[in-house]
DNA sequence: TATTGTTATACTCTATAACTATA
DNA sequence: TATAGTTATAGAGTATAACAATA
């Protein structure tokens, strides 16, 4: 806990009061903090779940290309891929044209954790930004888009029949 | 590193595409990874850069306030706050009129640290944002200032002589 | 040679709970 | 009893480098 509730005194901190990135950093772990107390109690961990969404949402995926766009390394999203193919969220089949690479899908049982969870995760993610009007949020996505250049440009390779590892 | 150059497929994350929380964790990830690239050469943290010119800005400030509003524990703070007293850069004062408390200076060298780094760092910050307009940076400084509830309000207590715990 | 993913390992952050000393 | 800070410890997240299989 942060030492219970706080007083709060003034205090500044000069030039970073007016820093985006110092600003990006606190609102950041705020918002994270509220969505946090929202689905911890449901032993719902949001990256997870959202490594999960994204695979039901583009079927086939290779699991590097998720990691770089999830900004986690290679090595770590084998052993959260590992992780999730052990409780039987997902599969991890072999494109036939690319014998290197690792194509990912979701089970039956991975799509139906999607599915159960998804209005909550949402409703809470949703929720930790309530604080803003509809139009702010909207501005403040486009501006947040720009800064971390997202949605990245160029097509994604298609990809065969696949196969069993 | 993130696996080399990828060729970033299109994918889809669906409802968080519009997510605040989702694209502010994604902007904070990239902007931070920015700012460290060229600081991390120089061995200088960030956080612990953020914490002594804190100190210097806001002399005798207890650490306990410190760490709530820098969302850090109590308990982590304390490792912090020792780390940067055993290398000579702060001192650790006790305010007479609250012996359990513990208020932070910055030592002539801790001064002398700040002011040497000062300008490479908020330079560093900025060129991290840098692809926002004025405009756009002081429109997103405020959205983020609204989501976090930055600054908090109610005055800090004043304290008075200060002696070694 | 370069790329995809794996393994082993270590380091940084962060969180929790029990403790002390002071109030 | 409550508060400020400390200690010990554990866990999550992340990073790095060497490696195997494939291209």
């Amino acid at each position: 806990m942060n030492s219970g509730v706080n007083e709060t005194p003034a205090l500044t901190f000069g030039p970073f009061e007016t820093s985006v990135g110092f600003l990006l950093r606190i609102a950041q772990l705020t918002v994270s903090e509220r969505t946090f107390a929202e689905l911890n109690r449901r032993d719902l961990p949001i990256g997870e779940f959202t490594i999960l969404m994204a695979i039901g949402l583009n079927p086939g995926v290779r699991q590097g290309v998720l990691a770089g766009r999830l900004r986690i390394t290679g090595s770590n999203m084998t052993k959260l891929v590992r992780l999730l193919e052990n409780r039987g969220m997902i599969r991890r089949l072999v494109p036939p044209h690319d014998r290197r690479a690792i194509a990912l899908e979701l089970t039956e049982k991975g799509r139906a954790h999607v599915e159960e969870h998804q209005d909550l995760v949402l409703r809470a993610v949703s929720r930790a930004v309530d604080c803003l009007e509809a139009q702010e949020q909207a501005v403040l996505l486009k501006l947040l888009r720009k800064l971390a250049d997202w949605p990245p440009s160029s097509p994604r390779p298609p990809h065969g029949e696949l196969v069993e590892p």
